[in-house]
RNA sequence: UGGGGCGUGGUGCAAGGGUAGCACACCAGCCUUUGGAGCUGUGGAUCUUGGUUCGAAUCCAGGCGCCCCAGCCA
């Protein structure tokens, strides 16, 4: 699949490709930058692409390193699911390293700064720094302690380190310019005093913890890294980036943002995404639903498609929205179809089941019909489905009274039983209240298989599943979460516009075979959709989670019937 | 409001002074033992105004619109 895609061409390829050419590097190193605060997300794909990318076209590595400077929101547990998720994608990395495996390097280096004399420690509250910070229009104010002797600076930083102060009484900073029209300039903060809660690496080791400013860059100089590649909102923080490289004296790596990617009819911020876990939207954070790796794993996506996607989706700096782009979910959709349409093995199942009776079929035969398992692809084979007089047929194949272009099983039509007969519909059982219950039908012995001798043709093929021989299982069918474009647009906020149909579970049937199938096989119900086989399945009722439906003609006629 | 970034069909990306193209979506048709898949075709876009040029999506200037920034989050 990847050869297929001609070879990606964008900014950040052309300047990493400059760099090489101008000597300004001699290889390429990127890294991927979690923080181990959450689950990867089909956003970070992008991200992570890139970076590995970059590095393998460039013969270079990449460094998995995790970015646990805030010990407040980091967890081991959020590391060991961002490592399993990234080695899913096929993602392969020189080594992992962490921000915390640096912290005693960096706090030479920022003892270095203080010394020169371009960092300083500030006694203000956290209020009185943003108070004196100033606004968009108004320069802000110098702190009252900018101007302290060195002597007092480490003395005062080391105790801060130490763990004499409690939180919030003292930053270390660096003396930049309070006047400059980039707030980020404005002395940012380098390390704030936190006592708890403990690190998951370092645990009560440190009370003080670096920023982000300051110890993103500086990790990326110590590790060598040539480009560092993040998103548009860090444009701000690049001249920052750069100063403090510039004062230490370090290598210089290289920031160049791109937009991000983000799902139209999904949320994509950790915590929309953790309101509608906690406030039991959704079962988990890998529900099928979610747009998080994990959830589409389970729902059967696989990481092919998802590649393939983001890779067609493009490198650029346009910000649609929220820093970011908004792909369509189509489009990801389409691409899950064209990987699965040729791997999948075809089964035939029946969500919604309506009994069909042969009437001039021998009560007590059964034959077995030949199915092949993927017209896509005959080296998949082919398999035999017991075929008698009982049979489940899906309700929506069958109507009393067909609407226009309805082409499927009615009264006095013939349609095609895949592989099986073309069977004719004769008359229904209806019960007390109305409803159509058994659907009878004769069947035409001379075209087993599913061929007329005589070349006359049906309009439709149907499928179905012998009563008898049917395994019970439930289907998850899901839709889309939101019923909004934009969740987050409008005042109401996302939860006002939840898709209250984004999950109906039916009880149907499946080919014998299937009982067995283990969570994460994937198949093709036919004329259905893709599904996979989910970790509820229990061993005599398997679930199947709907991964993708297929295009489904028939429901656009009706759609625009209905709108007529 | 100061700073930074960005404007090409509905969406996402191409075209780097020379015929505006691709994918998805949409519409029509062909084909079909999945109303699937496949095949063919149609429609539709350069934010705006001015300038430079034989020629501008591309270069220049103004305007308009959208996104990001005032955490001791990342």
């Amino acid at each position: 699949m990847m050869e297929e895609t001609t070879k990606p061409t964008d900014f950040i390829r052309e300047a990493v490709a400059e760099d090489l050419r101008t000597g300004r590097f001699n290889y390429v190193r990127t890294r991927l930058p979690p923080e181990p605060n959450g689950y990867l997300h089909i956003g970070h794909v992008k991200a992570w692409m890139i970076d590995y990318l970059v590095a393998k076209e460039n013969n270079g590595e990449l460094i998995l390193r995790f970015d646990d400077t805030n010990p407040t929101k980091e967890e081991t547990e959020f590391v060991d699911a961002i490592i399993e998720d990234t080695r899913w994608l096929g993602i392969e990395w020189k080594e992992i390293t962490y921000a915390s495996d640096y912290f005693d390097l960096l706090y030479e280096w920022a003892q270095k700064l203080v010394w020169m004399r371009k960092a300083y420690v500030d006694d203000q509250s956290p209020e009185e720094v943003s108070a004196n910070r100033g606004t968009f229009t108004e320069p802000g104010k110098n702190s009252p302690w900018r101007d302290r002797s060195v002597e007092e600076n480490l003395d005062l930083l080391e105790r801060m380190k130490n763990g004499e102060f409690s939180d919030g009484s003292r930053v270390l900073r660096a003396k930049i310019d309070m006047a400059h029209p980039n707030l980020n300039m404005r002395d940012p903060v380098m390390y704030r005093i936190l006592h708890e809660p403990p690190h998951h690496r370092t645990g009560d080791k440190w009370k003080i913890y670096p920023l982000y400013d300051w110890a993103h860059g500086q990790n990326d100089s110590m590790e060598g890294i040539t480009h560092s590649l993040c998103s548009l909102e860090y444009r701000d923080h690049r001249p920052l980036y750069d100063w403090f490289h510039e004062q230490l004296g370090v290598f210089k790596s290289r920031q160049i943002e791109f937009a991000r990617l983000n799902l139209n009819y999904t949320v994509m911020s950790k915590r929309k995404l953790r309101r509608l876990v906690e406030e039991g939207y959704v079962s988990g954070w890998d529900d099928p639903r979610m747009p998080t790796l994990r959830a589409m794993r389970r729902r059967g996506y696989t990481a092919e498609a998802i590649i393939d996607f983001v890779q067609r989706m493009g490198v650029s700096t346009v910000a649609t929205s929220n820093a970011g782009v908004i792909a369509d979910i189509a489009f990801l959709e389409s691409r899950v179809r064209e990987d699965l349409n040729k791997h999948s093995l075809r089964r035939m199942a029946v969500t919604k089941p309506l009994k069909l009776v042969i009437d001039n079929y021998p009560d007590d035969l059964v034959e077995e019909m030949d199915a092949v398992n993927n017209p896509e692809d005959p080296s998949a084979g082919a398999r035999k489905v017991p075929f008698s007089k009982e049979l489940y047929i899906e309700q929506d194949d069958f109507r009393e009274t067909p609407p226009p272009k309805y082409y499927r099983l009615y009264p006095g039509n013939e349609v095609r039983l895949r592989y099986a007969y073309f069977v004719k519909c004769t008359h229904v059982v209806k019960n007390d209240v109305g409803e159509v219950v058994e659907v009878h039908a004769t069947y035409d012995p001379s075209t087993r298989g599913g061929d007329a001798q005589d070349g006359r043709k049906v309009k439709s093929t149907i499928h179905w599943l012998s009563a008898s021989h049917a395994k019970e299982a439930e289907f998850r069918m899901y839709d889309r979460l939101f019923t909004k474009e934009d969740p987050e647009e409008g005042e109401e906020g996302s939860l006002a516009c939840l898709n209250p149909d984004s999950l109906h579970i039916l009880h149907g049937y499946v080919e014998p075979s299937l009982a067995q199938a283990k969570p994460g096989n994937r198949f093709q119900f036919e004329r259905l959709g893709y599904f996979a086989t989910d970790q509820d399945a229990s061993e005599n009722k398997p679930v199947f989670n709907l991964t993708v439906s297929l295009k489904d003609t028939w429901a656009k006629i009706e759609r625009s019937n209905k709108s007529k």
